[in-house]
DNA sequence: CAATAAAATGTAAGCGTTTTCATTTTCAAG
DNA sequence: CTTGAAAATGAAAACGCTTACATTTTATTG
């Protein structure tokens, strides 16, 4: 592999200085038609093309972004989380932001590393442990945060909205009838838990519904575990007629205690998912669940994060994509047989 | 946010030369104990830590890789793809290379990019275009191949021994017993489309048995496509008594088509998955399927690449991964009504 | 203590760009 | 054909680091 040409070559090949060569690429209007044209043609021959990194360092800025995913509760393997990174992805490119991705299981030198090679912003996925988030801004890194709010700072970050998404929940299910309902909650990070766990209490609330602590379960975040803890919520003679599920792949859980113990779906028990992941439509019957629009939420994470990044916009709120029930086969008035 | 420090700063602060503290953070043995620590201290002081760009620059290497997603029939929101840059992010990592992700939809300017951002090497997943690869090679830029097999030029490529899968699913099928069995393709890139088709054919013959037009049914890559493409297979007098999947939500499709049409699985009709993918054990009967060990595909990838980086293995073989039957609860002998 | 080798440090060039400032070229108008 | 302003180009410094080479310090030995 020969080596890689440089403005000098062009420069050489072209009979122009360097200086004319890196204006005929970067702002090519100041260089006269006939000049840019040797250049052009020089640099194709040689197979020329800038080199961004000296670029880079001169300019004192790289355009290089992170999405750093939070291992703990977070993985690229959730269809969340990949569908943010697609968001991200798209909007990235768009920008023409540069995109490392990372996990963070050696956040110890994470930060180190992410201001050693000159990023300047940050997304951080799931539940960013409060020194990683520090050290970020010591080193002043961009940060804005998804799916997680840091306690007390004020930093920027993008949420869905978790609590008004159970509530529709919770109401579509009181609508049809429903007065005893359940719900199973996944160890997801503690700001989703938090979230959805206050937005059934309140929902219930709302409606004059109390619900005790035996109508909530709690549960990892496999199958397996999900179909367990709801078993155990199902087989009471005072069942529930309906289970909110913290997210699609606890509900598909419920559904499988149900038919393990025999109690149908949505005839005897109505129950409701949360992300509207591509499972719900491949499970018997479909299910119920609230859509939030994830692509959106990463492409507003690079949004933001390009704004702080410039200096605009340190208003360090929380933007809140909403969130749309999708009404499928899992909820039924209850009572009824049809 | 004040200037970031240089190692100009820290030689100032800490009274030595550059020289010195450049080598105190990247050969510490060369500098004496006593030097070292003032260097450190100072360095720490000044929250200095060096710039990983200007280091790159002169050093003529940058470690950055990228993984590049073909999008025609790709996407991070594939399970199986995520699962491949799950692997490649570990193993990036682990290598200490720089990550950097992108789908590929404005492969025009693409290679030239990559060339400009200083990316060493790539992995291109899924169906990357003939141009595309060129356009990498012809810039020096070393390539692996994921799932997918560039038809006539010697490039290194991982992938999941596709064709051996469908014959051990085959295979289990013809031991329980099943002679009339039917495939579900989805519109998958090229190269797995032939090799799971290909796969199916000869595992068919190997047992002595014929496959004709009318059992073999293409569909889209949803669910909803997928199962009425089943539907047609299905609804027929003399329907087969299995069906193997394309993937697992090909599988699902056939389920539900199934379900339709009131064909019990795994009673009347046995079905097989393939990728064994989170909603295999969400479906009802639990899916069988083929896992392949995608997390490894992804690792073996990047170790593939940082060799061609580096000049060794100009192999340019394919590194087949294996796969493995995981038998769920979807296949029956036939004619058993257990 | 002198002589020498080894270890530690310093000096300065260079990595491939951009950009300021100075210089040259171009061109329109007198 | 001059003149002057505008447009185009060039020379060189700078970005933050590494490293070859030169120099100084330290340790070792007779």
């Amino acid at each position: 592999m020969r080596m890689k040409a440089t403005i000098h070559d062009v420069s050489r090949l072209s009979g122009v200085s360097t200086a004319t060569v890196s204006r005929a690429f970067s702002s090519p209007d100041q260089v006269k038609e006939a000049t840019r044209r040797k250049v052009y043609e020089a640099a194709s021959a040689l197979n020329y093309s800038p080199n961004a990194i000296a670029r880079d360092m001169v300019l004192q800025r790289t355009n290089r972004v992170a999405y750093i995913i939070c291992k703990k509760h977070a993985t690229i393997l959730d269809e969340f989380y990949a569908g943010i990174c697609e968001g991200i992805m798209r909007r990235a490119n768009a920008l023409n932001l540069q995109l490392i991705i990372s996990t963070a299981d050696d956040w110890q030198k994470m930060a180190a590393n992410a201001q050693s090679k000159q990023i300047e912003g940050v997304i951080l996925g799931g539940d960013a442990e409060a020194e990683l988030i520090n050290d970020f801004q010591s080193r002043g890194i961009s940060i804005v945060l998804v799916n997680n709010r840091a306690a007390g700072m004020e930093l920027p970050c993008v949420l869905a909205d978790e609590r008004d998404g159970i509530r529709q929940a919770v109401d579509h299910l009181i609508t049809l009838g429903h007065k005893r309902i359940a719900m199973v909650l996944g160890r997801f990070s503690p700001y989703i838990v938090r979230e959805r766990y206050t937005g059934f209490i309140e929902a219930m609330k709302r409606h004059g519904l109390t619900v005790g602590s035996q109508d909530i379960a709690m549960c990892e975040r496999d199958i397996e575990s999900a179909t367990e803890a709801a078993e155990k919520l199902l087989f009471r003679p005072e069942r529930p007629t309906a289970v909110v599920g913290g997210n699609d792949v606890i509900a598909a859980g419920v559904m499988k205690a149900a038919r393990r113990l025999n109690i149908s779906v949505p005839k005897a028990l109505s129950v409701t998912g949360f992300d509207d992941s591509s499972i719900c439509s491949m499970l018997e019957p479909e299910l119920t669940s609230m859509r939030v629009d994830v692509q959106r939420m990463g492409e507003s994470c690079v949004d933001i994060l390009k704004d702080t990044m410039e200096g605009k916009s340190q208003a360090a709120g929380a933007v809140m994509i909403p969130t749309r029930l999708i009404k499928r086969g899992t909820c039924q008035e209850v009572g009824q047989n049809g």
